[in-house]
DNA sequence: CTGAAAGCGCTTACAG
DNA sequence: CTGAAAGCGCTTACAG
């Protein structure tokens, strides 16, 4: 490029970089540059650059599984708004398990990667302040962790489930169960104390009744929690999460029971399963394009800034009615 | 590195590369390096490798859309697959669009993978075959370009089409339509042909019956391609892509059509949409993990062996019945 | 069998 | 205002 152009690789760099004022390159000198490069469409080697700034305009984001329709379509997002701002994005999937996503982290930090999305899995503390440790910029998507100093953005947990469940209560149910993940991940955690406050508020507090199962083989064990449940007398159930929403349904279907008449259902994320679902079932619709742009731009600020103030965003969910949990 | 075990770094690499053997370093070396290696968890930089070797052991992979259900599939084994291979991927999404694709390929190339996955637009021959004299190796993933010499990978999308028609005939329905996107890539073509075929081999020529549309507002023209066929007298309806059919399928339970009832139904790809829909659907199975699979290793090969022999494969899908296309 | 050295394509102080 | 030069961390002929 420089030598098609005639002049040195340094005046090229200060040019394409937009440096050009800074090191008062002449005007014409710089529009000349521009259009020679503009003309044989000329890239930067990105590695090159990599090897001598430490940028090489490339994020790393890991979800538990890209493949699941909630973290599908953020990434969908994360992808269109990063690449608005020149950047491109590795996606990698941990399956909630905190030594894949150890191994993922690694292999693109080693790719050079300028930051991290990271969707932390339970027991990842570590994990994550060793990471705060290094000088790769990172966000806590989804589930922030509460003593780490650590950029996050999440939905408002705690509300979402209140907010469900308010709206169960209000429908008529009363004996309102919950299915839940049994681990210590702040966004489940925060799922559950909501649901808790929304009974004890509406003077439900014994009938408080909380399912718990583990994320592997989740489509087995979520028949027996459910059934369980069922047996003993619930009138609608929650779900706290996507991944328990299909299972549940699936079930739902195998073992016959009638939505809402013999059981009230409410789930998190929607999808065109819960639209498809017979009835249509209501669920918390997370703002998925803002989860996704916040926390791109908060890691592009922190990359591109040193600005290190940490930012954690909450945003609201919204509910959506359907038909899943009409008034009894 | 090296200067931790206090050897040179030619060793260091020739070792860690396994080339050991071939420049004859001597056993004890190569083990004392191996050790320091791993207990200081050495990770080479592969900006610094891909500038001088020109690998990277990164490829990249365009798709249509990774936030639909079967991208996001595919995806997702491809990223399993690869990692065990010691490779990590971009994912990028094209919305079928050339442009886009061009801009996120070289945006890909740019950023030195090795090689590249591409799901090819409509149009782009151009674009691949310019891409085929570069030297970054590339197989198509799911519409092969016949009169091209590239590798590709895709289902048997005459044969997939061909036995889901006769599927419907043998049910007792006659009177079926295809919806197609009226587009020149071949997996489309190869399906609308099956189609064609089938219904000619039953003595049904006179009532092939073919609706299209376009990719952008699928939502909303299949809504008027379907009231159409229907009110023609259509008995059933091959949807012709996964999109086609989630969008289809919201149509039919927004205009209370009754399936199998009024319409049989048959789509393709699979989901829990299928599942959930009321009555569950129909389709054509195709072995995301067996392409997913194919395409990362004869791409892969294709990187490390300077082996240029073109590989197309042809998979077969398979025909999961469900209630949608209930004898009549 | 092992080490010294060149060079991949950039960016960035430094000198002029 | 512009150019020459160092150096990022590797790989790879080359010399010994």
């Amino acid at each position: 490029m420089a030598q098609k152009a005639g002049v040195s690789t340094a005046l090229v760099s200060f040019v394409l970089n937009g440096q050009g004022h800074k090191y008062r390159v002449k005007e014409e000198t710089a529009e000349y540059i521009l259009n020679v490069a503009r003309e044989m469409n000329y890239q930067p080697n990105i590695a090159a650059k990599k090897l001598r700034s430490g940028r090489s305009e490339t994020i790393g984001v890991v979800v538990p599984d890209i493949s699941n329709p909630f973290f599908a379509h953020i990434v969908r997002c994360m992808e269109d708004w990063a690449s608005q701002r020149g950047y491109v994005a590795f996606f990698g999937s941990s399956d909630e398990n905190t030594q894949k996503t150890q191994s993922i982290v690694s292999s693109l930090i080693n790719r050079g990667v300028d930051g991290l999305i990271l969707v932390p899995t339970e027991h990842s503390e570590e994990l994550v302040s060793s990471l705060l440790k290094g000088n790769t910029p990172i966000v806590l998507l989804d589930r922030p962790i509460r003593d780490l100093n650590v950029s996050s953005v999440a939905l408002n947990n705690f509300q979402a489930a209140y907010v469900a469940t308010e709206h169960l209560v209000k429908n008529g149910y009363r004996n309102i169960g919950m299915i839940g993940y049994d681990i210590a991940l702040s966004h489940m955690q925060d799922r559950l104390r909501g649901y808790r406050k929304a009974m004890d508020d509406n003077g439900l507090y014994d009938l408080i009744n909380i399912g718990y199962f583990k994320y592997v083989n989740s489509a087995r064990t979520v028949s027996r929690v459910i059934q369980k449940m069922f047996a003993s007398g619930v009138e609608a159930l929650l779900f706290g999460t996507n991944t328990i929403s299909i299972a549940g349904m699936y079930y739902l279907i195998e073992a016959g029971i009638r939505v809402p008449d013999e059981l009230g259902v409410v789930g998190f994320d929607g999808g065109e399963a819960f639209d498809f679902f017979n009835p249509s079932v209501t669920y918390v619709r997370q703002p998925i394009e803002v989860l996704a742009q916040k926390s791109v731009d908060i890691l592009l600020d922190a990359i591109t800034s040193s600005n290190v103030s940490i930012q954690s965003v909450q945003v609201e969910g919204e509910l959506v009615v359907q038909a899943s949990s009409r008034p009894r």
